[in-house]
DNA sequence: TCAGTTGTCTACCGACCGGTAGAGAAGGCA
DNA sequence: TGCCTTCTCTACCGGTCGGTAGACAACTGA
């Protein structure tokens, strides 16, 4: 009933289905819920976002140009390798901490399919190629060990993300666990392990 | 139609519900499709699974049970640290390779919550407690690089079931890349970043 | 003042999904 | 032979979901 005005729904409308999506997977979370949940009608919804792929559209794009923004700043200031690096870990895992169903929901665009998860991508594309080829420099100069700069890419994403997400797993493995203090337990183990893989030969 | 005998009805329809459940996800798949692609009308596999719940619990056992004994068969005759880390992840890949949807199917498992996860992973148990305190026991040698054995567990958890599992992610990073050479990429990086993560300090 | 745009609503439809009820065919066994 | 268990089927129900049709209110600007 409240009309809060057009653009300010939009983006309060696609945070809701970004944290649903994320919880609940696009099929698993319906147009209704994430309406009731923003306080209006599902069709209220469906006139700001034609149907349910136009909004998960807009999640996919919105969720692409935060991390950019987010990353973008962590890597202000940062100069050296272990700085620009640790930068980025330390910025995904503080978006992850103010919007733990983010993670989820960029697993789950993943899941969907190249053709999705790319719509989500394109923004972080000058990101990736001045990640490899900081990768590549790096390797050049010895600091990284030699290897393939975009598969080690992969592999760094993986890590990230699956600890990220994979809490179930992690409460099997360690035990109960969650929380803040396990979310920064996590990304300091992360930071140690991609520090160890990187390191270059004896 | 043809009566195939209820054992081996049953192990196909678990199969053919692994596929779609990694695939679709839990909530995606639907009974019918499963019973459909069996050959066998939906009420036939509600026959054998009295709802879908039965039947996702019947897929978690047996996937449990499959990872066990694949493993166990794996780290038959593996005598060093290296030869049984990297029999492992072999044996994992091996088991990815000539069933795509298993690795899928874990992550959805995780992805239901750690109700359903440990439905799966309590056959693992035993070789989980192996496995930290193989890792245990490396770090105390100083062959492996001293840190929190069941937090390191859980790493090398993400990194290898994430490399199998985000294909789109893969090919957003390194470009169009699939089938079995991109398999055997993937593991060959994953094995070498998991070296040098465990790697002593110099 | 009044027409047009913007935003929210009620009411409804067709499709699909999980699950129930119960009929009936095939084989084992007395 | 005839019963009983095993297996598969047709038919149906209630609920949910995505999406359409269209009424109606409120703000905007000529």
């Amino acid at each position: 009933m409240p009309r809060t005005g057009g653009e300010q729904r939009r983006t309060t409308i696609v945070a809701e289905a970004i944290h649903q999506f994320g919880r609940d997977g696009y099929k698993g979370a319906s147009i209704e819920s994430i309406a009731t949940a923003v306080g209006v009608r599902k069709q209220t919804l469906l006139y700001y976002f034609s149907n349910k792929e136009a909004l998960l559209e807009a999640c996919l794009q919105a969720a692409g140009e935060r991390l950019g923004s987010e990353l973008a700043a962590a890597l202000e200031g940062a100069e050296t390798y272990w700085d620009r690096a640790e930068a980025v870990i330390h910025g995904v895992f503080g978006l992850a901490a103010e919007w733990p169903e983010f993670p989820m929901f960029i697993r789950e665009a993943a899941r969907l399919g190249p053709s999705a998860f790319d719509r989500f991508a394109v923004v972080l594309d000058p990101l990736r190629r001045r990640a490899i080829d900081f990768l590549q420099a790096g390797m050049d100069t010895g600091e990284i060990r030699k290897q393939d700069p975009a598969m080690l890419l992969f592999t760094l994403y993986t890590a990230v993300v699956g600890s990220l997400t994979e809490a179930s797993v992690l409460s099997a493995v360690v035990g109960a666990d969650s929380g803040r203090a396990s979310l920064r337990r996590r990304e300091r183990e992360v930071l140690l392990f991609v520090r160890a893989a990187l390191r270059p030969a004896e």
